[in-house]
RNA sequence: GCGGAUGUAGCUCAGUUGGUUAGAGCGCCGGGUUGUGGUUCCGGAGGCCGUGGGUUCAAUUCCCAUCAUUCGCCCCA
């Protein structure tokens, strides 16, 4: 029995191919977060158990986390999102670092779980996030940011919806109105997360569940008609309209719209799964292809998080952004182009000229050009074949003529437009 | 953790109502062509038909198990 190629169930491997998108990607993201302000860091892959128990979702930290015991019997956690991680990493420099602080990174996240479509085990995940700031002005950089992120891979606003909800609003309402305690209030935000997935009646009957049976049901069915289903919040018997945290939702959506962005709707259903959301909560969604049916990616407020490691709280608002849902994205809208070679040139060696080839190549690497130079002494037509196969932009043929009247034909691959060029000639057309 | 689908060449897939040497396209290697590919022609290599067991004179084909891949549920990026 040999061993398998096959990579580990759930990660990738990443050929040249591969890694050429990835790193498109990646330079993207950050070069439209880097444009807002926001500066990189990283923190380790690895970290204690208890970081994740009390704030990420139970479900993520006991049954999808990839864990283990060291040797001085901690329980450790291979990171399964990074918003715990930067949390602490803010909370040890409390002091020193100046707000807003705006920071962001691109760690790698692993989940135990079954993959599907838009799930794996090991993925990449963009995190941007803002600390310091308590008003909305951060929500809205946030989502701004999100929409400049797809708009940078040319996403048009037909492709994608923003939704927005409060979890403050739903527990003033669930809390106040509905007068539930924290565990049945946790209970209902799961069913409502849920909501567009499943038919009003169970979702009607879901919620109950959820509440226990203790309440009166009749009266819970017009509340839930009237807040999620058909929203018509003036006809309720409480005054939702004039709630701080439904002005807020109501000053966000119009704020965005003022700068353009105006494919943004309030869904009082956007609650999201981690309990560490305190506010206002943002996903969006591919609205042209049923087969990305999840949320895109999203994020939203956490104003308690800091705080949990001893420190002052500290405002924050942030977004994750997969790289597996969103390259899924890209592709349905086919804004997925495929990547030239870091390479710029292949040397097609014609005869016994390969050291003087060498020496034309490093002549134009010293220029700043990349050069690779083919060793196989086959005939040009399968060195030809071997720089197409890489994707390498440019054919530079180097044979005794060459050589001898130092002008060099160079072939771009695209066009298969062919120039006898010098040295200098050559670097400035490639460059 | 639960349910469905699929495993045949490097890739995408045919096929065998159970019967000698297992098929295509693409790709790969070599040649026609000792200086030009993506669009020519000729030739070639490459398969324990996922793995283990059962039924049978005979299994790649039928049955069971198992593993892998994949889709959905749960949860989430």
């Amino acid at each position: 029995m040999s061993l398998s190629t096959q990579p580990y169930k759930g990660t990738r491997d990443f050929y040249p191919d591969d890694m050429r998108t990835r790193k498109w990607m990646f330079a993207k993201w950050r070069k439209v977060v880097e444009s807002f302000g926001y500066e990189e860091y990283d923190g380790p892959i690895l970290e204690p158990l208890e970081l994740y128990t009390a704030k990420t979702s139970e479900e993520i930290v006991n049954d999808q986390s990839f864990n283990f015991t060291d040797r001085g019997d901690r329980r450790v956690v291979m990171r399964p999102e990074m918003t715990p991680t930067v949390s602490r990493m803010v909370a040890g420099k409390r002091q020193e670092l100046g707000y807003p602080l705006r920071l962001y990174s691109i760690p790698n996240c692993f989940r135990y779980e079954r993959q599907q479509r838009g799930r794996l085990r090991e993925f990449w995940q963009l995190n941007v996030d803002i600390f310091g700031v308590e008003g909305i002005e951060a929500d809205i950089e946030s989502i701004q940011i999100a929409d400049s992120l797809l708009k940078e891979f040319g996403a048009s606003k037909d492709m994608y919806q923003i939704r927005i909800g409060s979890r403050k609003l739903l527990h003033e309402l669930l809390h106040q109105l509905w007068g539930l305690e924290k565990g049945q209030e946790k209970a209902v935000l799961q069913v409502v997360d849920r909501m567009h997935k499943i038919s009003p009646e169970d979702f009607k009957e879901q919620i109950k569940l959820a509440i226990g049976t203790s309440n009166d049901q009749d009266n819970y069915s017009e509340l839930i008609d009237s807040f999620f289903n058909n929203p018509r919040w003036d006809d309720l018997p409480y005054d939702i309209l004039n709630l701080p945290s439904y002005k807020d939702l109501q000053s966000i959506k119009n704020k965005l719209d003022e700068i353009g962005i105006d494919n943004v709707i309030h869904d009082p259903s956007t609650v999201r799964g981690f309990e560490y959301y305190t506010d206002v909560v943002f996903e969006v969604f591919d609205i042209k292809n049923p087969e990305n049916n999840r949320s895109l990616f999203g994020g939203g407020r956490y104003d308690g998080l800091v705080g949990e490691f001893g420190v002052e709280p500290v405002p924050t608002v942030g977004f994750g952004m997969g790289d597996v849902t969103f390259q899924n994205f890209l592709e349905s809208n086919k804004l997925l182009p495929e990547q030239p070679s870091e390479t710029d040139i292949y040397v097609v060696v014609i005869g016994d000229v390969l050291t003087d080839a060498q020496k034309v190549a490093q002549d134009l690497r010293e220029k700043g050009i990349n050069v690779a130079v083919d060793l196989s002494g086959k005939k040009s037509e399968k060195q030809i074949k071997n720089a197409l196969k890489k994707n390498i932009p440019y054919l530079l043929f180097i044979g005794e003529e060459e050589i001898n009247n130092q002008v060099y034909t160079l072939k771009e691959t695209a066009t298969s437009n062919e120039q006898k060029l010098s040295l200098e000639d050559i670097s400035k057309t490639v460059a």
